[in-house]
DNA sequence: CGGTATTATTAGGTATGTCTAATTATATTA
DNA sequence: TAATATAATTAGACATACCTAATAATACCG
C-alpha cells in the first residue's frame, strides 16, 4: 500500500528514535520532526489504523513488521541518493541531508536496485551509516565492543546489545546516540570504568557495564 | 519565492499548452493534469495573485516572465533527470517519464547545474527535446522547414513559425503538436501541397502555406 | 437568430496534515 | 503525598488542493 510523503517521514522518524530511546513518545516524535505533539497523535492514530505501528500511551510507538520494512525502504533510498550525490554529483558529505529528505520519497518499483547497482551495491552511505538491504535488513557493522578500543583512540556508535529502558536512558542522558563520535581518554585498569568524550563534548566516565553493551566502527 | 508541487505542475501545463494552443483555457489544463476546470480555476486565481501568469477568460492564461522562468525550471529539471535516468541507470526512454515528474520537483539550489555536469551538458532529453538553458531560455534546435522534408522521410515537429490563433488552431486540429511525428508520404509540383501521415494516423493533405511555417528535425 | 452544447464560474464540501488552546493524565520532587 | 511540571489528548480551526453540483456565460449550428 503506498504511503504519503508525511507517513514515511514518520516511519523513519519512529524508527530511529526507537533505537535511541527505550520508548517513542509523541513528544518525542514532535521534536525530530519539529512539529506538533497534537499533530503526531493524529498520525499515530492514522498509521495505526494502516497497521504500520502500534500505539500506547504507556508504551510508546513501536513499528510492526510492515511498518519497519516500509522505514528501513525510505532509509535505504535516502542513503543511496546520499552516496549518489557525493560520489557522483560532487556534493560535500554535509550538504546532502536535505536533498536525501527530497529524493528518498521518490516512488518506483525498479530506482532503488538500478541506483544502488550503478553506485556499486555501496555498503554505508557518505556518514559511515549502513544502507540496509532491499529485503529490508539492516546491516550490522558494527562488530567491535567499545570496552575493546584503546585510550587514544576514537570510534563511532554503531548499535547496542542491549534494549531495556533504563539502558538506553542512561544512553540517551550521554548523548550517546547512533553514530555518535566517542574518543576514549583514559581506561582504569582497576574496575574497566572509561572517560570519553562524545562528539567532542566534555568528559564523561562510564562504567564497564556500559562499555561492554556498545558496539562502535573504529576509526 | 518558492512553489508548491502542484504550483508548478499547473505552470508547466501552461508553458506546453501555450506553445500547441491558441489559447489555454481552465479546460484544457484540466484536461492535460487529469482534474477538474473548477480546481484549474481556483489554482489560476492563486497563480495570478502570485504574479506567476494573467488570467482572463476570453484570452485564456499567459505565464508572466517569471512564470515562464519557472516553468522552464521545471522543464529543464525534468529533461536532465529523464537523461539520468536512461544514461546512467539504463531504463528505457519510455519508462522515465512518471520518474522524472516526480524528481523534477526536488528543490536545491545547486542540483540542476551539478547534474548537467555530470551528464555532460546535454543538449536534448532522450525523446529529443532540448533541454533549457540554466539562464531560461528553450533552445531552438529545430531549423529545417516541413516544407523542405523530401518524400520518404520522417521528421518531428520542434517549434512553429507563427503563433497566430487561427494557425495554431488548425495544427491543433491536424494533431501537429510539438514532437509530433510526420512521415512525408507526397508532395504536389503544383502548389507544393504535402500528403503527410501524423504519428502513423490517417494521411492527410497540408498547404505550402502551412509546411512552411513549421520547423522540423529531420530523421 | 435562437436553441443546444460546451465552458467558465461559484458555492459548498472533503481529505490531508498542520496548528493553538484547553483539558486530562502522568511524572517529578519537595 | 501534595504541589508542580511535563506530557498526552481532545476540540476546533486553518491552508492546500482537490471534488460535485448548480448556475452563468459563451460558442456552435441549423
Amino acid at each position: 500500500m503506498k504511503k504519503t510523503y508525511s507517513e514515511e517521514n514518520y516511519l523513519k522518524a519512529i524508527y530511529h528514535l526507537s533505537k535511541m530511546e527505550s520508548k517513542v513518545s509523541p513528544k518525542a516524535i514532535a521534536d525530530a520532526l519539529e512539529n506538533n505533539p497534537a499533530s503526531v497523535i493524529d498520525m499515530l492514530k492514522k498509521l495505526q489504523d494502516k497497521l504500520l505501528i502500534t500505539y500506547d500511551k504507556f508504551n510508546g510507538a513501536f513499528l510492526t513488521s510492515s511498518g519497519e520494512l516500509a522505514a528501513l525502504d525510505i532509509i535505504r533510498k535516502h542513503r543511496l541518493w546520499e552516496v549518489f550525490l557525493v560520489e557522483k554529483l560532487n556534493y560535500g558529505w554535509d550538504e546532502v541531508h536535505d536533498i536525501a529528505e527530497q529524493l528518498e520519497h521518490i516512488h518506483d518499483d525498479q530506482l532503488a536496485k538500478k541506483l544502488d547497482d550503478y553506485l556499486g551495491n555501496p555498503a554505508v552511505d557518505p556518514h559511515g551509516d549502513p544502507i540496509p538491504s532491499s529485503n529490508g535488513k539492516m546491516p550490522v557493522y558494527a562488530t567491535t565492543l567499545l570496552s575493546d578500543i584503546s585510550v587514544g583512540q576514537s570510534c563511532k556508535v554503531g548499535s547496542v546489545r542491549d534494549t531495556s529502558a533504563p539502558f538506553l536512558k542512561y544512553l540517551k542522558q550521554l548523548g550517546l546516540g547512533l553514530g555518535a563520535t566517542i574518543y576514549v581518554i583514559e581506561k582504569q585498569e582497576f574496575d574497566h570504568s572509561m572517560v570519553i568524550t562524545i562528539n567532542d563534548g566534555e568528559q564523561k566516565t562510564v562504567s564497564h557495564k556500559m562499555t561492554a553493551h556498545i558496539l562502535v566502527i573504529p576509526g
